[in-house]
DNA sequence: CTAACACCTACAGTAGCTGTAGGTTCAAGG
DNA sequence: CCTTGAACCTACAGCTACTGTAGGTGTTAG
């Protein structure tokens, strides 16, 4: 059966954007389909399974270029799973640096927001906690340049 | 003491590119400071804390538009710090959704990759979870359009 | 037949920088 | 005094991964 699908239904079946399929095209993730008479994008079964792969991919967090790569391994099956593994692997060591890196910074905010006791501004710790960063010893040994500035 | 930075050694101070002070002078986050003969800028004390204001927040993941606001909070010393507490609660609600997503894709990846064994990339596991998706009831449904298709 | 909707191309915009080209300015060494 | 090289200047293009818009054409239901 070569029953195709629109571009709408197709985006409707992954669970994206029109635009979004357009772009997979545009960039070459995804080949140029057929089109009706009139122009317009005819899905066949297996576009829609490349770009529901393209878009779990995309929702595990794999970058575009790592797509491009899983796709292009996946048209060699008789290849050792070696590339697909790593390029997983990757994926995976990043999340893991990303969420060790945004629990040390929900620390931080949570230990900001938890010393404010709902004063002034003046008195605001978020704020001062923001502000207190400055090395002031650049200024200490700063050497003055010309026209503007201390005499 | 009027000494004042160039914007090379402000970078230094603050931690960020020269460009990334130049642009936050033209979004508006950093005031336009005053210029040498030679045009150059000359960043005093006041205008490398709000800098370093800006970087440090960005460094908690806080979004331009958020750093604007404190930004203008902080001006106004006497006001309730109830806004500037919604901004970092804000942010801080955001980590920790982030890091809840990012802990649902760490362990749908872990399960990906420990599943592999290594063979063949036709037997591999990551590529089948990911081409896993494809909702065929939206071919069963589909009406042919016109011309390119079954006949 | 017509209204409403889906589709088409082409391009601009989003966040937050970063890099480049092509040209000044500045500080230091000879 | 002159030159060299680093640091500065503006203006703009590029990055990721889309998303939105304008202006036009195709398709379909009533």
């Amino acid at each position: 059966m070569a029953t195709r699908l629109t571009i709408g239904r197709a985006a409707e079946a992954a669970g994206c954007k029109v635009q979004t399929i357009r772009y997979y095209e545009q960039i070459g993730l995804l080949h140029r389909p057929p089109r009706s008479e009139g122009n317009q994008r005819l899905f066949a079964h297996e576009d829609i399974r490349r770009l529901a792969f393209i878009r779990h991919a995309r929702a595990l967090g794999f970058p575009l270029q790592a797509i491009r790569d899983l796709l292009s391994l996946g048209d060699e099956p008789d290849q050792p799973c070696e590339a697909v593994d790593a390029i997983a692997r990757a994926q995976l060591g990043d999340v893991e640096q990303r969420i060790t890196y945004l629990q040390a910074l929900r620390s931080e905010l949570k230990r900001m927001v938890e010393q404010c006791r709902g004063g002034r501004i003046a008195d605001c710790r978020v704020i001062e906690v923001l502000s207190d960063h400055t090395r002031r010893e650049m200024f200490d040994h700063a050497v003055p340049r010309s026209g503007v500035g201390s005499p």
